[in-house]
Order: C-alpha cells, then sequence, then structure tokens
DNA sequence: TTGAACTGCGACAAAATCAGTCCTATACTG
DNA sequence: CAGTATAGGACTGATTTTGTCGCAGTTCAA
C-alpha cells in the first residue's frame, strides 16, 4: 500500500530522463516512452499535464517535444507527484473538506496529518537532479543526499 | 494520492479507540463499529487479521470481544498499516521481484527506495499511544512528539 | 502547400483495486 | 440450549487506475 499511481511514476521517469538528456533541445513523449516500454500516450498525457502546471515546456510540430522549463535541481519530487496525483492525502478523510463523514470523530487524521507532513517535506527535498544523479556511473557527482538520508534501518 | 486505504484508518481507529479504554477488559467490533459509524462486518475483518497478527488478543462470546496484545505505547503506526494493507512500496515496482516489466530500467526505484524508507521511518516512529495521547482535552501527555516532528513547513 | 511528426484534449473502455455485504461455521457465556 | 461473539470464504458493487481512440491545432520541411 501506500503507492504512487503508475502516472506519477512515469512522470519522475520522464523528467528524470529529460534531466540526463540536457542536451537534446527537446525531447518527444513517444522517444521517452520507447525508451522505456510505457504507453505512449499515456505518458503524453502526464506530460501535458506537467506542462500545464509548468514544470515543462513543451513545443508542437516536427521535432517538437518537451524540455525542463528549470533546472532538474529545482524540481522536486513532490511537484511531480502532486501535479499528477493531485493533493498528498495519507488518510482517506481529508482535513478541512467535508469528506469525513464518520460519526463524531475521525479521531485518526489529527495526528496522521503530521505524518503527512513528514512525508511531503521527504519528497519535497529530493529534486529531479537527485534522481537522476543516482546511478551515474560516472565519477563526479557521488555526493551523498543529505536530506534524504534519514531512518535507514 | 497516496492514500491509505479505509480499512488502514478503520484499523488505527481502533487500536485507537482500544488504548483510550484500557478500562473494559475486552471491546467488541459492533461497539467500536457503531461508536465510529463505520460498517460492523468490515471492521469486525479488519479486527481479525490485526488479531492474527498477534496485535490484538480476541475472545468469542458473550461479552467477549478485542483487547491490545500489548502496551499501545509499542505498537507502531507502521504495523497496523502494513497488517492491514500490505507491504509498504511507494513505486508501483517493487524492487526485489520481477514486477518491473518496464524496459530496460525503471531509473526511478532506486532512488525512491530511500523515500520509501524513510515514509516507513516516520511511520513506525508513531505508537497507538501516540495517537491516542494526542487530543485528550485533559493536561497531562501534551509533551509533544519528537519523533515526528519533522519538516514542518 | 502538403504531409509528417508533434502536442493538446475529451470521451471512453478495460482492468484492477477497494469497500461492503452475505452466509456459514465455530467458540464462549450463562 | 439460546444468544452473542469471533473467523472467514464468496461475492457484488463502487471507485480508481490504466490505457485507447479520435480529432483538432501546430510546426517544420520538402
Amino acid at each position: 500500500m501506500l503507492r504512487l499511481t503508475k502516472k506519477a511514476d512515469y512522470g519522475l521517469m520522464a523528467l528524470k530522463y529529460l534531466a540526463e538528456h540536457p542536451d537534446s533541445v527537446s525531447v518527444s513523449a513517444k522517444d521517452i516512452a520507447d525508451t522505456y516500454g510505457i504507453p505512449a500516450q499515456l505518458l503524453a498525457k502526464v506530460l501535458q499535464r506537467l506542462t500545464k502546471v509548468g514544470l515543462l515546456r513543451s513545443h508542437a510540430g516536427m521535432n517538437g517535444g518537451y524540455e525542463l522549463s528549470r533546472e532538474a535541481r529545482t524540481i522536486s519530487a513532490f511537484e511531480v507527484i502532486h501535479a499528477i496525483d493531485g493533493p498528498l492525502f495519507i488518510t482517506s478523510c481529508t482535513k478541512g473538506s467535508k469528506s469525513c463523514d464518520l460519526e463524531p470523530n475521525c479521531t485518526i487524521k489529527e495526528p496522521l496529518a503530521r505524518v503527512n507532513d513528514s512525508i511531503a517535506g521527504v519528497l519535497k527535498s529530493i529534486s529531479i537532479h537527485d534522481m537522476a544523479d543516482y546511478e551515474l556511473p560516472s565519477g563526479r557527482g557521488a555526493e551523498p543526499h543529505p536530506l534524504v538520508s534519514l531512518t535507514r534501518t
């Protein structure tokens, strides 16, 4: 449980790909989809959403495609996930709205809101660059990720 | 996104309830279900699973019901969620198994495994007692939760 | 100026997961 | 034995996720 949707996965993979190919001016959804073997049309939609939110810039037409609108280092995993999967709520009942119709008190959501924030914090602390940099076999860039090095049992 | 299932919510609520009623020797699923207005049979199943896993002790028959098998302080939210919703994987493709059929490399899961661990850590750091203690209107027990006080923006 | 290669959307279909119900069996109490 | 519980399997309906189709608009280049 507690999974990201595949769309979010796809989105992260695509952004990572873009971060790893800064040379290419713009990459088409199909290129990325083919690279990873994921449904092109679905990925296209994901990228469209990311564009709409401003994380990507697109341009149509031949040799069109997408490019990061900001540096990979400044784009957090949280932003991507939020754009694709919507707001992050660990509990089934969200706090503000009327959604929690459980009788007197859905006594669980208050404490879990903290957990929620913690998770969001972790996600915010990871940038696309961090993810891309991660497994570059080459030398430099192997610096650890201080923000993520929590609680490894 | 990134939601717990309702079953997990129900389970947490029920454990919290049990933690708040240590006086009662054992509480029936129906009692709890009625208190929170959740489907009794569904909650029953959740409690059965928690019993199977050893977090609860049950006893059938009149005035039967459930009780915590350990102190609330020693039961983590993680255990409950894991028992009900299964293992915690943030990525759609889990690392060890053959599940990631995305062509060459599902390049995303490695970095996200860290995030996964962080989240698990947060969940492990919260006990049922923490959750129960949380909103007791009475005086004592208002001590903060150092383990959870991460990254509140 | 035509066509190929793109993005941008909306609607829809298929599949998977979740939530909830029903029914039966079993255990314990009095 | 009657009544109240847990235990658990089977099944249905709702919801969400995943993926497809079709069409319109854009850009480029021959």
